[in-house]
DNA sequence: CGTAAAATTGATCTGTCTCAACGTGGGTGG
DNA sequence: CCACCCACGTTGAGACAGATCAATTTTACG
Protein backbone atom coordinates (compact mmCIF):
# COMPACT_ATOMS: atom_id res chain seq x y z
CA UNK A 1 0.00 0.00 0.00
CA UNK A 2 2.88 2.39 1.10
CA UNK A 3 5.53 3.35 -1.51
CA UNK A 4 3.49 2.89 -4.82
CA UNK A 5 5.67 5.28 -6.44
CA UNK A 6 8.45 3.38 -5.80
CA UNK A 7 6.73 0.33 -6.60
CA UNK A 8 5.92 1.75 -9.95
CA UNK A 9 9.35 3.38 -11.02
CA UNK A 10 11.34 0.52 -9.97
CA UNK A 11 9.55 -1.37 -12.97
CA UNK A 12 11.59 0.66 -15.28
CA UNK A 13 14.78 2.02 -13.20
CA UNK A 14 16.66 0.42 -10.40
CA UNK A 15 16.64 2.72 -7.25
CA UNK A 16 19.34 2.69 -5.05
CA UNK A 17 17.96 2.85 -0.78
CA UNK A 18 18.62 6.28 -0.47
CA UNK A 19 16.19 6.51 -3.85
CA UNK A 20 13.44 4.61 -2.10
CA UNK A 21 13.69 6.14 1.32
CA UNK A 22 13.59 9.70 -0.12
CA UNK A 23 10.74 8.49 -2.62
CA UNK A 24 8.80 7.17 0.71
CA UNK A 25 9.11 10.62 2.84
CA UNK A 26 7.58 12.54 -0.65
CA UNK A 27 3.97 10.92 0.35
CA UNK A 28 4.18 12.21 3.71
CA UNK A 29 1.49 14.75 3.75
CA UNK A 30 -1.20 13.81 2.22
CA UNK A 31 -5.05 14.77 1.84
CA UNK A 32 -8.27 12.96 0.89
CA UNK A 33 -10.23 14.63 -1.73
CA UNK A 34 -14.20 13.27 -2.52
CA UNK A 35 -15.11 11.71 -5.82
CA UNK A 36 -16.01 13.95 -8.66
CA UNK A 37 -13.75 17.11 -7.66
CA UNK A 38 -11.36 19.01 -9.73
CA UNK A 39 -7.60 18.58 -8.55
CA UNK A 40 -6.79 21.58 -10.94
CA UNK A 41 -8.82 22.88 -13.89
CA UNK A 42 -7.88 24.30 -17.52
CA UNK A 43 -6.17 27.41 -17.97
CA UNK A 44 -5.02 27.71 -14.04
CA UNK A 45 -1.36 27.71 -13.72
CA UNK A 46 0.28 24.54 -11.60
CA UNK A 47 2.74 25.40 -8.71
CA UNK A 48 3.44 21.47 -7.89
CA UNK A 49 2.71 18.07 -8.82
CA UNK A 50 0.10 15.79 -7.82
CA UNK A 51 0.68 12.28 -7.09
CA UNK A 52 -2.15 10.23 -6.33
CA UNK A 53 -2.02 7.65 -3.75
CA UNK A 54 -5.59 5.99 -3.55
CA UNK A 55 -8.48 6.32 -5.98
CA UNK A 56 -8.93 6.62 -9.91
CA UNK A 57 -9.06 10.36 -11.01
CA UNK A 58 -8.81 11.34 -14.66
CA UNK A 59 -8.01 14.30 -17.40
CA UNK A 60 -10.40 15.84 -19.23
CA UNK A 61 -11.66 18.52 -21.29
CA UNK A 62 -14.61 19.65 -21.46
CA UNK A 63 -16.12 20.42 -25.40
CA UNK A 64 -18.82 23.45 -26.52
CA UNK A 65 -21.80 21.62 -26.12
CA UNK A 66 -20.85 20.93 -22.68
CA UNK A 67 -19.85 17.21 -22.78
CA UNK A 68 -16.78 16.10 -20.61
CA UNK A 69 -14.32 13.67 -22.45
CA UNK A 70 -11.54 12.26 -20.47
CA UNK A 71 -8.20 11.71 -21.75
CA UNK A 72 -6.19 9.34 -19.20
CA UNK A 73 -6.51 7.36 -15.95
CA UNK A 74 -4.90 8.50 -13.18
CA UNK A 75 -4.48 5.59 -10.90
CA UNK A 76 -2.33 5.09 -7.73
CA UNK A 77 1.48 5.44 -7.81
CA UNK A 78 0.45 7.95 -10.99
CA UNK A 79 1.97 11.15 -10.98
CA UNK A 80 0.36 14.41 -12.81
CA UNK A 81 2.40 17.43 -14.30
CA UNK A 82 5.67 17.24 -14.41
CA UNK A 83 4.62 20.02 -17.10
CA UNK A 84 4.98 22.40 -14.04
CA UNK A 85 8.33 23.57 -15.08
CA UNK A 86 7.70 24.41 -18.88
CA UNK A 87 3.96 25.06 -19.52
CA UNK A 88 2.51 28.05 -18.64
CA UNK A 89 -1.14 26.91 -18.46
CA UNK A 90 -3.12 23.80 -18.03
CA UNK A 91 -5.02 23.05 -21.58
CA UNK A 92 -7.13 20.23 -19.82
CA UNK A 93 -8.65 19.85 -16.22
CA UNK A 94 -7.30 16.86 -13.84
CA UNK A 95 -10.26 15.79 -11.32
CA UNK A 96 -10.99 12.24 -9.47
CA UNK A 97 -13.19 9.73 -10.32
CA UNK A 98 -13.45 7.76 -7.24
CA UNK A 99 -12.46 9.54 -3.29
CA UNK A 100 -8.51 9.57 -3.82
CA UNK A 101 -5.65 10.23 -1.63
CA UNK A 102 -3.48 12.85 -3.09
CA UNK A 103 -0.12 14.14 -2.36
CA UNK A 104 0.62 17.49 -3.48
CA UNK A 105 4.51 17.69 -3.86
CA UNK A 106 6.14 21.05 -4.33
CA UNK A 107 8.41 22.51 -7.20
CA UNK A 108 11.81 22.28 -5.06
CA UNK A 109 10.77 18.44 -4.15
CA UNK A 110 10.59 17.71 -8.12
CA UNK A 111 13.71 19.59 -8.49
CA UNK A 112 15.62 17.81 -5.73
CA UNK A 113 14.13 14.36 -7.29
CA UNK A 114 15.12 14.47 -10.68
CA UNK A 115 19.06 15.24 -9.21
CA UNK A 116 18.96 12.04 -8.62
CA UNK A 117 19.60 10.11 -11.92
CA UNK A 118 18.21 6.91 -11.16
CA UNK A 119 14.65 9.11 -9.95
CA UNK A 120 15.23 11.33 -13.29
CA UNK A 121 15.47 8.80 -15.82
CA UNK A 122 12.59 6.54 -14.11
CA UNK A 123 10.62 9.70 -14.29
CA UNK A 124 11.34 10.47 -17.85
CA UNK A 125 10.47 7.19 -18.81
CA UNK A 126 7.05 7.18 -17.01
CA UNK A 127 6.06 10.43 -18.99
CA UNK A 128 7.03 8.47 -22.17
CA UNK A 129 4.82 5.86 -21.22
CA UNK A 130 2.08 8.52 -20.57
CA UNK A 131 2.70 9.31 -24.30
CA UNK A 132 2.46 6.12 -25.93
CA UNK A 133 -0.16 5.20 -23.63
CA UNK A 134 -2.06 8.16 -25.45
CA UNK A 135 -1.37 7.04 -28.56
CA UNK A 136 -2.90 4.06 -28.20
CA UNK A 137 -5.91 5.25 -26.58
CA UNK A 138 -5.75 7.26 -29.97
CA UNK A 139 -5.70 4.07 -32.26
CA UNK A 140 -8.23 2.23 -29.92
CA UNK A 141 -11.27 5.04 -30.25
CA UNK A 142 -10.37 5.63 -33.72
CA UNK A 143 -10.06 2.18 -34.95
CA UNK A 144 -11.73 -0.26 -32.94
CA UNK A 145 -15.53 -1.50 -32.24
CA UNK A 146 -16.98 -0.49 -28.74
CA UNK A 147 -16.71 -4.00 -27.09
CA UNK A 148 -13.11 -4.25 -28.11
CA UNK A 149 -12.39 -0.73 -27.30
CA UNK A 150 -13.49 -1.30 -23.75
CA UNK A 151 -11.91 -4.90 -23.25
CA UNK A 152 -8.73 -2.92 -24.20
CA UNK A 153 -9.18 -0.60 -21.73
CA UNK A 154 -9.52 -3.38 -18.79
CA UNK A 155 -6.53 -4.78 -19.99
CA UNK A 156 -4.56 -1.96 -19.57
CA UNK A 157 -6.00 -1.30 -16.02
CA UNK A 158 -5.52 -4.96 -15.23
CA UNK A 159 -1.39 -4.15 -16.28
CA UNK A 160 -1.08 -0.92 -14.75
CA UNK A 161 -2.79 -1.72 -11.33
CA UNK A 162 -0.20 -5.02 -11.35
CA UNK A 163 2.80 -2.90 -11.29
CA UNK A 164 1.53 -1.04 -8.40
CA UNK A 165 -0.20 -4.83 -6.73
CA UNK A 166 -3.60 -3.81 -6.72
CA UNK A 167 -4.57 -6.73 -8.42
CA UNK A 168 -5.73 -9.63 -7.09
CA UNK A 169 -5.17 -12.79 -9.43
CA UNK A 170 -7.38 -11.52 -11.81
CA UNK A 171 -9.70 -8.95 -10.25
CA UNK A 172 -9.01 -5.49 -9.36
CA UNK A 173 -11.43 -2.89 -8.07
CA UNK A 174 -12.63 -0.14 -10.72
CA UNK A 175 -14.29 2.79 -8.53
CA UNK A 176 -16.01 4.17 -11.77
CA UNK A 177 -19.35 4.71 -13.29
CA UNK A 178 -19.99 3.37 -16.64
CA UNK A 179 -21.07 6.85 -17.88
CA UNK A 180 -17.14 7.64 -16.94
CA UNK A 181 -16.29 4.68 -19.40
CA UNK A 182 -18.96 5.78 -22.01
CA UNK A 183 -16.95 9.55 -21.44
CA UNK A 184 -13.26 8.10 -21.96
CA UNK A 185 -14.66 5.86 -25.15
CA UNK A 186 -16.40 8.20 -26.71
CA UNK A 187 -19.43 5.89 -26.67
CA UNK A 188 -23.02 6.47 -25.12
CA UNK A 189 -23.47 5.86 -21.35
CA UNK A 190 -26.67 3.46 -23.13
CA UNK A 191 -24.07 1.69 -25.20
CA UNK A 192 -21.44 1.07 -22.81
CA UNK A 193 -24.06 -0.83 -20.85
CA UNK A 194 -24.91 -2.89 -23.74
CA UNK A 195 -21.30 -3.41 -24.71
CA UNK A 196 -20.64 -4.34 -21.10
CA UNK A 197 -23.84 -6.67 -21.09
CA UNK A 198 -21.84 -8.59 -24.04
CA UNK A 199 -18.67 -8.99 -22.50
CA UNK A 200 -20.48 -10.76 -19.89
CA UNK A 201 -22.52 -12.80 -22.15
CA UNK A 202 -18.87 -13.80 -23.74
CA UNK A 203 -17.86 -15.04 -20.32
CA UNK A 204 -15.06 -12.50 -20.87
CA UNK A 205 -15.44 -10.68 -17.62
CA UNK A 206 -17.55 -10.37 -14.42
CA UNK A 207 -18.15 -6.88 -13.10
CA UNK A 208 -21.02 -6.08 -10.06
CA UNK A 209 -20.57 -3.35 -7.37
CA UNK A 210 -17.29 -1.60 -8.46
CA UNK A 211 -15.29 -4.86 -8.60
CA UNK A 212 -14.21 -6.51 -12.05
CA UNK A 213 -12.87 -9.93 -12.91
CA UNK A 214 -11.20 -10.53 -16.45
CA UNK A 215 -12.57 -14.57 -16.21
CA UNK A 216 -10.12 -15.48 -19.06
CA UNK A 217 -7.12 -12.79 -19.31
CA UNK A 218 -6.03 -14.51 -22.33
CA UNK A 219 -9.11 -14.66 -24.18
CA UNK A 220 -9.91 -10.72 -23.32
CA UNK A 221 -6.67 -9.46 -24.26
CA UNK A 222 -6.82 -11.60 -27.66
CA UNK A 223 -10.55 -10.14 -28.17
CA UNK A 224 -9.69 -6.67 -27.48
CA UNK A 225 -6.17 -6.80 -29.60
CA UNK A 226 -4.43 -6.15 -26.74
CA UNK A 227 -0.47 -5.70 -26.99
CA UNK A 228 1.27 -4.43 -23.58
CA UNK A 229 4.48 -3.58 -25.90
CA UNK A 230 3.08 0.32 -25.72
CA UNK A 231 3.84 -0.06 -21.45
CA UNK A 232 7.23 -0.76 -22.14
CA UNK A 233 7.32 -2.84 -19.17
CA UNK A 234 9.48 -5.52 -19.76
CA UNK A 235 12.48 -2.63 -20.19
CA UNK A 236 13.65 -3.15 -16.28
CA UNK A 237 17.32 -0.71 -17.61
CA UNK A 238 19.96 -2.59 -15.91
CA UNK A 239 21.78 0.20 -16.94
CA UNK A 240 21.90 4.08 -15.94
CA UNK A 241 22.22 6.22 -18.30
CA UNK A 242 22.20 10.34 -19.01
CA UNK A 243 19.01 11.62 -18.99
CA UNK B 1 13.28 27.77 -46.08
CA UNK B 2 16.49 27.31 -43.87
CA UNK B 3 16.44 26.83 -40.01
CA UNK B 4 12.75 25.59 -39.66
CA UNK B 5 13.48 24.02 -36.19
CA UNK B 6 15.66 27.40 -35.07
CA UNK B 7 12.14 28.97 -36.13
CA UNK B 8 9.95 26.88 -34.06
CA UNK B 9 11.90 27.12 -31.21
CA UNK B 10 12.06 30.49 -30.99
CA UNK B 11 8.25 30.43 -30.84
CA UNK B 12 8.51 29.23 -26.81
CA UNK B 13 12.15 30.30 -26.23
CA UNK B 14 14.68 33.56 -26.29
CA UNK B 15 17.66 31.40 -28.50
CA UNK B 16 21.25 33.29 -28.48
CA UNK B 17 22.90 33.77 -31.66
CA UNK B 18 25.24 30.88 -30.73
CA UNK B 19 22.06 28.53 -30.16
CA UNK B 20 21.15 29.48 -33.47
CA UNK B 21 24.41 28.97 -35.18
CA UNK B 22 24.24 25.45 -33.41
CA UNK B 23 20.61 24.49 -35.27
CA UNK B 24 21.70 25.64 -38.19
CA UNK B 25 24.30 23.40 -38.61
CA UNK B 26 22.69 19.94 -37.70
CA UNK B 27 20.60 20.09 -40.47
CA UNK B 28 23.81 20.11 -42.65
CA UNK B 29 24.19 16.42 -43.92
CA UNK B 30 20.38 15.95 -45.19
CA UNK B 31 18.74 13.21 -47.69
CA UNK B 32 16.21 12.70 -49.73
CA UNK B 33 13.28 9.93 -48.66
CA UNK B 34 10.94 9.18 -51.42
CA UNK B 35 6.66 8.89 -50.70
CA UNK B 36 5.80 6.27 -48.60
CA UNK B 37 8.62 5.08 -46.84
CA UNK B 38 9.51 3.84 -43.62
CA UNK B 39 11.94 6.04 -41.39
CA UNK B 40 11.73 3.63 -38.91
CA UNK B 41 9.96 0.39 -37.54
CA UNK B 42 7.81 -0.48 -34.53
CA UNK B 43 10.34 -2.67 -32.67
CA UNK B 44 13.24 -1.09 -34.35
CA UNK B 45 15.33 0.19 -31.14
CA UNK B 46 16.62 4.08 -32.58
CA UNK B 47 19.81 5.36 -32.66
CA UNK B 48 19.27 8.56 -33.63
CA UNK B 49 17.27 11.69 -33.93
CA UNK B 50 15.05 12.15 -37.54
CA UNK B 51 14.38 16.17 -38.23
CA UNK B 52 12.30 16.74 -41.08
CA UNK B 53 12.82 19.52 -43.27
CA UNK B 54 10.60 19.31 -45.87
CA UNK B 55 7.80 17.14 -46.47
CA UNK B 56 5.08 15.47 -44.26
CA UNK B 57 5.85 12.12 -42.34
CA UNK B 58 3.50 10.23 -39.80
CA UNK B 59 3.35 8.62 -36.57
CA UNK B 60 1.19 5.30 -37.27
CA UNK B 61 0.53 1.52 -35.92
CA UNK B 62 -0.76 -1.18 -38.06
CA UNK B 63 -3.40 -2.98 -36.30
CA UNK B 64 -3.89 -6.70 -36.69
CA UNK B 65 -6.08 -6.12 -39.35
CA UNK B 66 -4.20 -5.01 -41.42
CA UNK B 67 -5.33 -1.23 -41.18
CA UNK B 68 -2.86 1.58 -40.58
CA UNK B 69 -3.62 4.72 -37.99
CA UNK B 70 -2.00 7.44 -38.14
CA UNK B 71 -1.43 9.14 -34.71
CA UNK B 72 0.41 11.94 -35.61
CA UNK B 73 1.83 14.42 -38.13
CA UNK B 74 5.79 15.30 -38.79
CA UNK B 75 5.44 18.52 -40.91
CA UNK B 76 9.14 20.31 -41.50
CA UNK B 77 10.95 21.23 -38.43
CA UNK B 78 9.28 18.85 -36.49
CA UNK B 79 12.22 16.09 -34.60
CA UNK B 80 10.76 12.84 -33.34
CA UNK B 81 12.29 10.71 -30.81
CA UNK B 82 13.96 12.31 -28.19
CA UNK B 83 12.82 9.45 -26.20
CA UNK B 84 15.73 7.72 -27.44
CA UNK B 85 17.72 8.19 -24.28
CA UNK B 86 14.74 6.54 -22.15
CA UNK B 87 13.17 3.83 -24.41
CA UNK B 88 14.44 1.28 -25.64
CA UNK B 89 12.05 0.08 -28.58
CA UNK B 90 10.03 1.94 -30.97
CA UNK B 91 6.62 1.34 -30.10
CA UNK B 92 5.15 2.52 -33.34
CA UNK B 93 6.69 3.41 -36.94
CA UNK B 94 7.28 6.76 -38.73
CA UNK B 95 6.88 6.65 -42.46
CA UNK B 96 7.01 9.51 -44.52
CA UNK B 97 3.90 10.36 -46.31
CA UNK B 98 5.14 12.64 -49.59
CA UNK B 99 8.33 12.87 -50.53
CA UNK B 100 10.90 13.93 -47.80
CA UNK B 101 14.06 16.04 -46.77
CA UNK B 102 15.50 14.54 -43.57
CA UNK B 103 18.41 14.72 -41.59
CA UNK B 104 19.64 11.80 -39.24
CA UNK B 105 20.68 13.22 -35.87
CA UNK B 106 23.53 11.52 -33.73
CA UNK B 107 22.97 10.72 -30.19
CA UNK B 108 25.57 12.88 -29.06
CA UNK B 109 24.77 15.78 -31.28
CA UNK B 110 21.43 15.87 -29.13
CA UNK B 111 23.62 15.65 -26.04
CA UNK B 112 25.39 18.63 -26.93
CA UNK B 113 21.77 20.45 -27.47
CA UNK B 114 20.31 19.54 -23.82
CA UNK B 115 23.61 21.22 -22.78
CA UNK B 116 22.10 24.68 -23.78
CA UNK B 117 19.47 25.75 -21.20
CA UNK B 118 17.31 27.26 -23.87
CA UNK B 119 17.76 25.14 -26.58
CA UNK B 120 16.78 22.41 -24.03
CA UNK B 121 14.28 23.82 -22.70
CA UNK B 122 12.63 24.89 -26.16
CA UNK B 123 13.13 21.07 -26.78
CA UNK B 124 10.91 20.09 -23.79
CA UNK B 125 8.47 22.28 -24.76
CA UNK B 126 8.39 20.76 -28.25
CA UNK B 127 7.80 17.28 -26.63
CA UNK B 128 4.85 18.55 -24.46
CA UNK B 129 3.06 20.07 -26.61
CA UNK B 130 3.49 16.84 -28.78
CA UNK B 131 1.67 15.07 -26.40
CA UNK B 132 -1.08 18.20 -25.37
CA UNK B 133 -1.78 17.74 -29.33
CA UNK B 134 -2.23 14.10 -28.94
CA UNK B 135 -4.80 14.51 -26.20
CA UNK B 136 -6.40 16.90 -28.41
CA UNK B 137 -6.55 14.53 -30.86
CA UNK B 138 -8.09 12.03 -28.90
CA UNK B 139 -11.03 14.69 -28.24
CA UNK B 140 -11.34 15.42 -31.61
CA UNK B 141 -11.43 11.36 -32.96
CA UNK B 142 -13.61 10.63 -29.80
CA UNK B 143 -16.10 13.08 -29.67
CA UNK B 144 -16.61 15.28 -32.89
CA UNK B 145 -18.53 14.47 -36.15
CA UNK B 146 -16.50 13.39 -39.25
CA UNK B 147 -16.85 17.36 -40.77
CA UNK B 148 -15.90 19.10 -37.38
CA UNK B 149 -13.03 16.77 -37.07
CA UNK B 150 -11.44 16.90 -40.58
CA UNK B 151 -11.61 20.96 -40.10
CA UNK B 152 -10.48 20.65 -36.63
CA UNK B 153 -7.18 19.00 -38.39
CA UNK B 154 -6.72 21.51 -41.23
CA UNK B 155 -6.83 24.11 -38.58
CA UNK B 156 -4.25 22.88 -36.64
CA UNK B 157 -2.08 22.18 -39.69
CA UNK B 158 -2.67 26.10 -40.62
CA UNK B 159 -1.08 27.35 -37.06
CA UNK B 160 1.71 24.35 -37.02
CA UNK B 161 2.87 25.12 -40.56
CA UNK B 162 2.50 29.04 -39.93
CA UNK B 163 5.06 29.09 -36.89
CA UNK B 164 7.51 27.92 -39.57
CA UNK B 165 6.36 29.95 -42.46
CA UNK B 166 5.16 27.60 -44.42
CA UNK B 167 1.74 29.39 -45.12
CA UNK B 168 0.75 31.62 -47.85
CA UNK B 169 -1.74 34.02 -46.51
CA UNK B 170 -4.15 31.40 -45.59
CA UNK B 171 -3.36 28.92 -47.78
CA UNK B 172 -0.80 26.04 -47.63
CA UNK B 173 0.47 23.06 -49.42
CA UNK B 174 -1.05 19.55 -48.29
CA UNK B 175 1.00 17.03 -49.77
CA UNK B 176 -1.80 14.00 -48.37
CA UNK B 177 -3.94 11.97 -49.85
CA UNK B 178 -7.56 11.77 -48.98
CA UNK B 179 -6.79 8.25 -47.70
CA UNK B 180 -4.04 9.29 -45.45
CA UNK B 181 -6.92 11.78 -43.89
CA UNK B 182 -9.12 8.56 -43.56
CA UNK B 183 -6.41 6.95 -41.88
CA UNK B 184 -6.03 10.13 -39.46
CA UNK B 185 -9.06 10.65 -38.71
CA UNK B 186 -10.47 7.05 -38.00
CA UNK B 187 -12.79 7.43 -40.94
CA UNK B 188 -13.30 6.03 -44.18
CA UNK B 189 -11.61 7.00 -47.72
CA UNK B 190 -15.30 7.21 -48.99
CA UNK B 191 -16.33 9.46 -46.16
CA UNK B 192 -13.59 11.91 -46.24
CA UNK B 193 -14.39 12.49 -49.88
CA UNK B 194 -17.79 13.05 -49.27
CA UNK B 195 -16.68 15.03 -46.40
CA UNK B 196 -14.48 17.56 -47.84
CA UNK B 197 -17.02 18.07 -50.57
CA UNK B 198 -19.13 19.43 -47.94
CA UNK B 199 -16.92 21.54 -46.41
CA UNK B 200 -16.50 23.12 -50.05
CA UNK B 201 -20.13 23.50 -50.38
CA UNK B 202 -20.10 25.36 -47.17
CA UNK B 203 -17.49 27.48 -49.29
CA UNK B 204 -15.03 27.42 -45.66
CA UNK B 205 -11.98 25.53 -47.97
CA UNK B 206 -10.87 25.30 -51.43
CA UNK B 207 -8.74 22.01 -51.83
CA UNK B 208 -7.04 20.94 -54.98
CA UNK B 209 -4.04 19.51 -56.15
CA UNK B 210 -2.45 18.92 -52.93
CA UNK B 211 -3.14 22.70 -51.97
CA UNK B 212 -5.55 24.13 -49.56
CA UNK B 213 -6.99 27.44 -49.25
CA UNK B 214 -8.78 28.07 -45.86
CA UNK B 215 -11.52 30.60 -47.40
CA UNK B 216 -12.48 32.18 -44.09
CA UNK B 217 -10.64 30.92 -41.43
CA UNK B 218 -12.31 32.42 -38.30
CA UNK B 219 -15.55 30.69 -39.66
CA UNK B 220 -13.33 27.26 -40.06
CA UNK B 221 -12.06 27.35 -36.64
CA UNK B 222 -15.34 28.20 -35.53
CA UNK B 223 -17.02 25.56 -37.12
CA UNK B 224 -14.31 23.04 -35.94
CA UNK B 225 -14.29 24.20 -32.42
CA UNK B 226 -10.88 24.69 -32.69
CA UNK B 227 -8.99 26.31 -29.67
CA UNK B 228 -5.79 26.50 -30.36
CA UNK B 229 -4.61 26.92 -26.65
CA UNK B 230 -2.87 22.93 -26.84
CA UNK B 231 -0.64 24.41 -28.56
CA UNK B 232 0.93 26.63 -26.15
CA UNK B 233 2.57 28.90 -28.81
CA UNK B 234 1.53 32.86 -26.77
CA UNK B 235 3.93 31.61 -23.98
CA UNK B 236 7.14 32.74 -25.71
CA UNK B 237 8.60 32.74 -22.09
CA UNK B 238 10.93 35.56 -21.73
CA UNK B 239 12.69 33.97 -18.46
CA UNK B 240 14.66 31.08 -19.05
CA UNK B 241 14.12 28.80 -15.77
CA UNK B 242 15.36 25.41 -15.16
CA UNK B 243 15.20 22.07 -17.40
C1' DC C 1 -0.17 8.19 -74.41
C1' DG C 2 -0.85 4.52 -71.24
C1' DT C 3 -1.47 3.10 -66.80
C1' DA C 4 -1.84 3.19 -61.89
C1' DA C 5 -3.04 6.10 -58.02
C1' DA C 6 -6.32 9.24 -56.36
C1' DA C 7 -10.84 11.23 -56.32
C1' DT C 8 -15.71 10.77 -56.97
C1' DT C 9 -20.41 8.82 -57.11
C1' DG C 10 -24.31 5.65 -55.96
C1' DA C 11 -26.83 2.20 -53.25
C1' DT C 12 -27.34 -0.26 -49.24
C1' DC C 13 -26.31 -1.82 -44.55
C1' DT C 14 -25.17 -1.40 -39.59
C1' DG C 15 -23.13 0.18 -35.18
C1' DT C 16 -24.05 3.51 -32.27
C1' DC C 17 -26.97 7.39 -30.81
C1' DT C 18 -31.23 9.38 -29.05
C1' DC C 19 -35.10 9.60 -26.41
C1' DA C 20 -37.73 7.72 -22.97
C1' DA C 21 -38.86 4.68 -19.26
C1' DC C 22 -38.11 1.74 -15.51
C1' DG C 23 -35.45 -0.96 -11.91
C1' DT C 24 -32.28 -1.03 -7.93
C1' DG C 25 -29.13 -0.61 -4.25
C1' DG C 26 -26.81 1.84 -0.85
C1' DG C 27 -26.56 5.94 1.90
C1' DT C 28 -28.98 9.22 5.02
C1' DG C 29 -32.24 11.62 7.83
C1' DG C 30 -36.13 11.03 10.66
C1' DC D 1 -33.57 0.84 11.94
C1' DC D 2 -36.62 1.73 8.47
C1' DA D 3 -38.16 4.46 4.56
C1' DC D 4 -37.10 7.38 1.24
C1' DC D 5 -34.38 8.97 -2.49
C1' DC D 6 -31.06 9.67 -5.87
C1' DA D 7 -27.30 8.16 -8.44
C1' DC D 8 -26.48 4.34 -11.14
C1' DG D 9 -27.69 0.64 -14.03
C1' DT D 10 -30.86 -1.52 -17.38
C1' DT D 11 -34.20 -2.05 -21.24
C1' DG D 12 -36.80 -0.88 -25.64
C1' DA D 13 -37.81 1.35 -30.06
C1' DG D 14 -36.55 4.20 -33.67
C1' DA D 15 -33.30 7.32 -36.24
C1' DC D 16 -28.94 8.47 -38.45
C1' DA D 17 -23.88 9.09 -39.22
C1' DG D 18 -20.70 6.65 -41.19
C1' DA D 19 -19.33 1.94 -43.11
C1' DT D 20 -19.28 -1.17 -46.96
C1' DC D 21 -19.29 -2.67 -51.64
C1' DA D 22 -18.86 -1.59 -56.25
C1' DA D 23 -18.10 1.19 -60.15
C1' DT D 24 -16.58 5.12 -62.74
C1' DT D 25 -13.96 9.39 -63.62
C1' DT D 26 -9.97 12.22 -63.11
C1' DT D 27 -5.18 13.18 -62.35
C1' DA D 28 -0.32 12.44 -62.14
C1' DC D 29 3.52 10.79 -64.29
C1' DG D 30 7.00 7.54 -66.56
Amino acid sequence: MTDLLTRKLENFAPLSGEDRRFLAELARPSRLVRARTDLIREGDRPNDVRLVLEGFACRYKILPAGKRHIMAYLVPGDLCDLHVFILKKMDHSIGTLSACRVVDIPRNRILEMLERPAIAQALWWSALVDEATLREWLVNIGRRPAERRVGHLLCELLMRLQTVGLVNGTSYELPITQSDVAETMGLTLVHVNRVLQRLRARNLITLGSRQLVINDVAALKAFSEFDPNYLHLDENAKTLERC
